[in-house]
DNA sequence: TACAACATTAGAGTATAGTCTATACTTGTA
DNA sequence: TACAAGTATAGACTATACTCTAATGTTGTA
């Protein structure tokens, strides 16, 4: 498919999908028996990597995070041991960053209490 | 105290600093009785707006919302229930935040687990 | 008094993640 | 065939939150 059909398969629009091609998270191709054009194609699985990227960054993921995590799970350079591996080192930071949401949280939950207590 | 006394108590760049004057967080004044430099001046309130701005944004709010929220905390042009309503609002954000990244963490497991199936 | 340390301002640079414009060529439809 | 719609590219622009540089003037100390 070209870019007009995968915007609008995935509701993301041209000029993000390209700025995302640009930043290598996808990667559409050349038909080599059209010369008349340069069009690019995607397949499916290009539509599968744009809503991994929509959910990756609702959750606070950086494009280059993205971009290793795309690596990992649909390339074949990375081993079995080394997508784990990765996968678990997302998992840690994840807790991590619960961990920090939670502090967040207290810290609030601390401000209110000084509200109440009219101390502010 | 001048800013390089400021910037020592809070540990936050004279830079830093000056653009938080700029961004409207802070206020120096001038001293009337000197003209020959035009050096700001700052108390032990600003101390702790810094203070505050660095919790806030350790909590997630932006520039402009720890803007408003100074303005709630030192000015009285805000309500309890207001200041309140304030702070519940970002503990709700922070909570969707949390079930976002737990939601995240299952995703990762079902990966883990194609990975070691060689579904992937 | 020399000079280091400190202060101010404007404005440039950095990083992230787009978003948009201009230009130019190609394709599809009435 | 005319023209609208689609496509590609480079590059400019936006927003956030700094971070740094340059130029210039002031203050404190040996």
């Amino acid at each position: 498919m070209l870019i007009n059909e995968l915007s609008k398969r995935t509701g993301i629009t041209a000029h993000t999908i390209r700025f995302y091609e640009k930043s290598g998270l996808i990667k559409g191709v050349r038909d080599e028996n059209v010369k008349s054009n340069n069009y690019f194609h995607y397949d499916e699985e290009t539509v599968d990597k744009l809503e991994l990227i929509r959910d990756a960054k609702a959750i606070g993921y950086t494009i280059s995070e993205i971009a290793q995590l795309i690596e990992a799970w649909y390339s074949n350079t990375f081993s079995k041991e080394e997508k784990l591996s990765f996968l678990d080192e997302k998992l840690i930071s994840l807790e991590q960053k619960i961990k920090d949401l939670k502090e967040m949280k207290k810290l609030i939950s601390l401000y209110k209490k000084d509200v109440l207590n009219d101390e502010c």
